[in-house]
DNA sequence: GTTACACCTTTACGTAACGTCAATGTCAAC
DNA sequence: GTTGACATTGACGTTACGTAAAGGTGTAAC
């Protein structure tokens, strides 16, 4: 497929503008101009936007971009992989902005106390974007194991292996919730997986399993705000839902 | 509490020229100059600080941002609000591009397959600011409501008095958690009096009490990152603090 | 008592990543 | 053969600060 600037801008939800300025400072060019002068970009063309654009999303400057992907060390998929990592980290962030601004509304209406430092969690993505502005290979690579060792912190009395499966688990469930949660049926077999699931990863957590914390712990996600407030994120109603499956599962429902 | 451009920048985490800007623009001018010249700022621009801040992470201009806190019709809780629903949009966003991300490393190991329009699924965020750019109050007024009916949903089962009895043990468990913490001994009298508040607020959660789930939820408190986030927020170490004085509390440390 | 040092001030030029004209050429359609 | 949506290259404007430069302030130490 071939794009001129119009069709490459709107694909990618860019000006022509910006495309052209991308030419101009040489981090995408076209593949060729055609008689007219017109540019026009193909399939490679299509490709490095993309990496451009997920560079620029972490707040990388084109300028250390171009260094970056030029570079003849360039590794295509392990930069998507770091781009993985940022961008969960970003989330992560956005998460903490997002328990701010509720615990801001809840402090306007007089219902909790906020110190002013809590009025500014989850804005200081900028020391990230600072240490992204570095973002040189070596660098990457120094920094690249420290976060992921950050990350990593409480796993000191675990091995990487449990480590490692209590992250797919929560990813896991988090999908099986989605796809349980529109049967409508916390008893059914889906319903019942995710349950059986979070069974796993608590008995990972805690290193032994027992019906009534689980239960416990599963009413609390609906009574607990911040818990309601991660699991209703996409929909309303998946934190009852997901704890409805887990009492039956215990066998803890009246 | 009172405030130079340095502490308040710290505060924040922006620079002091920023400030030294945000004066200059006239979006937020402190609150009084003292002898020599130097900008002190108070409480109300602490407040404001952070409104600016919410309105810059979703991509409003500081023009857009002056016009909108200096209308006399402006109204913070209902603004903060409105970021909720719009910070809420944005997540959903970078969750579209972490399955953009996902699905580009499985097709450059030859997993899958993608379309050009895929690849840039999760970039245009663009239009979502430029909805931003419009903010009028009318929008605002439109979306308000729904926000309070869902924050309230699961109220609906409990006494309006358990409810504020509830908000109150977790400000009160807060706080006493922060004294506690300053004496390191999660077994001492404020350590105890911490988990005695918790099992308190637990109970009316749950309508009943058991150690052994009681001591399951504090572990969790350290194991899952939502909890750990929360209670670290301030001190590091809070949330495995809390869980010490609960394991002790309850009988259950080993 | 002055020296050091970490603060603060204003003034002013620099910059990144485009936006926004202006002047002009191209192409398909009616 | 003219209309209208495309393309081109300048070139200047804009936003939200960064980055000195040149100097005053406050406290602690020698």
């Amino acid at each position: 497929m071939e794009y001129t600037v119009q069709k490459l801008g709107k694909l990618a939800g860019i000006s022509t503008r910006t495309l052209r300025y991308y030419d101009e400072i040489g981090i995408l060019k076209p593949a060729r101009i055609n008689s007219s002068g017109y540019r026009i970009y193909g399939q490679k063309e299509v490709d490095r936007l993309q990496q451009i654009l997920f560079y620029r999303e972490l707040g990388v400057s084109l300028k250390n971009i171009k260094d970056i992907i030029l570079s003849p060390s360039f590794d295509r998929v392990e930069a998507l992989k770091q781009h993985h990592i940022r961008l969960l980290e970003k989330k992560k962030q956005l998460e903490t902005l997002i328990i701010n601004v509720e615990k801001s509304i809840a402090m306007s209406e007089g219902r909790v106390k906020m110190s002013d430092q809590e009025k500014f969690e989850g804005f200081k993505q900028k020391l990230i974007d600072e240490n992204e502005e570095k973002y040189g290979k070596e660098v990457r690579e120094k920094y690249g194991d420290e976060v992921v060792d950050k990350s990593n912190a409480h796993l000191k009395n675990m091995s990487k292996e449990d480590y490692e499966r209590i992250q797919t688990l929560s990813v896991q469930i988090d999908e099986a919730l989605t796809e349980a949660f529109k049967t409508g049926d916390p008893a059914g077999s889906m319903g019942q997986k995710v349950a059986e699931l979070h069974k796993q990863w608590i008995s990972l957590c805690w290193g032994h399993y027992n019906k009534e914390a689980h239960a416990g712990v599963a009413q609390m996600y609906v009574d607990d705000e911040r818990f309601t407030l991660y699991y209703d994120k996409e929909q309303p109603g998946r934190a009852e839902f997901l704890r409805d499956a887990i009492l039956i599962y215990t066998g803890m429902s009246k």
